[in-house]
DNA sequence: CCCTGTCAAGTCACG
DNA sequence: CGTGACTTGACAGGG
């Protein structure tokens, strides 16, 4: 079990993602800011070391435009060897890697075109992992996209899509439970027509399900991760308590968590924790996680 | 320096 | 029909 938090380290006073606005994209604004993002990356992930989380999910903004047809510039040439030295850096020290592209993405979008942006950007994002030199269990992971009234329909469509994606994308992604959408039961009938593990996310879980507990779907989704998909990763969260239903807490809720580890037990996983404030909670995540023997 | 309108991209619920 | 939520404010131009 490895603990783990999203994108942002609010402590060490850098940032890893940084961007410029569309119309003021230059060559040399895309390799200045991309470099320091990823000198940033390698702040977090050697502070992240120190304190025991070696679980870290990679912003999208790393490499900013870098699916959009304006850029052109070659960035894997000029940014590689340092994305390689931090891969090697990643795989010393036993770090697990994931990536979410985000809400643009939908795989299974009745607009071709929408279809074909999203296949970029994951493109994007395998590059970004094969260029770290990650195997297969650093994951990419995906929401099942829109339902668009017809969810059985918008279900098999993104089965289709899911079947034609480029190899170099497949062995990276994952499907996630989402909020409003695909449940964790309809995740595992698509992993039944394709064989892509599903991430869950127990917040989602809550707020969307078809009223399975979370042992028994967590049984389920277990044996989706084969050998070579590494351990499965769980997204981790609760409730806002004053805002509305599926706001994410600012702060980890520790009886809660407590309680997930007691009721997830019987399996082995990396747990993301999407909780506003970050290292922070990651760092109690921790403290409370090391009494538990899954605990590395 | 501070203020604030706007930012590549999608879907859906809520008011 | 406009806005906010999502993993997340922060860039950039004007004062």
């Amino acid at each position: 079990m490895r603990i783990g938090y999203p994108c942002i380290n609010r402590t060490i006073g850098c940032r890893g993602g940084r961007t410029f606005r569309l119309s003021s994209y230059t060559e040399k604004r895309l390799l200045d800011t991309a470099g320091s993002n990823i000198a940033c990356l390698k702040q977090i992930l050697e502070w992240n070391l120190q304190n025991h989380i070696l679980f870290f999910r990679i912003t999208s903004d790393l490499i900013p435009f870098a699916s959009h047809p304006v850029c052109t510039f070659p960035w894997q040439k000029y940014l590689g060897d340092e994305l390689a030295q931090i891969g090697c850096f990643i795989e010393e020290s036993g770090i697990r890697i994931s990536m979410h592209p985000d809400q643009f993405i939908v795989l299974n979008s009745l607009d071709e075109k929408i279809v074909e942006r999203s296949i970029a950007e994951l493109f994007y994002h395998a590059d970004i992992i094969d260029i770290l030199g990650l195997g297969s269990t650093a994951k990419i992971q995906l929401h099942g996209g829109g339902l668009y009234g017809n969810p059985p329909e918008s279900m098999a469509r993104f089965v289709r899509r899911y079947d034609r994606l480029d190899p170099l994308i497949r062995r990276h992604l994952v499907l996630e439970n989402d909020e409003q959408r695909f449940t964790a039961a309809d995740c595992l009938s698509i992993h039944e027509q394709t064989g892509i593990p599903v991430l869950f996310d127990v917040f989602h879980h809550r707020c969307h399900n078809q009223g399975e507990g979370i042992t028994e779907i967590l049984s389920k989704i277990g044996k989706t991760w084969k050998t070579s998909d590494g351990t499965m990763m769980v997204d981790y969260s609760s409730q806002h308590p004053a805002k509305r239903r599926g706001s994410h807490a600012e702060q980890i809720d520790l009886d809660d968590f407590r309680t997930f580890l007691e009721t997830s037990r019987p399996y082995d996983m990396d747990i993301m924790l999407e909780i506003k404030d970050k290292e922070t909670s990651a760092l109690a995540a921790v403290s409370l996680a090391k009494g538990d023997r899954r605990f590395v």
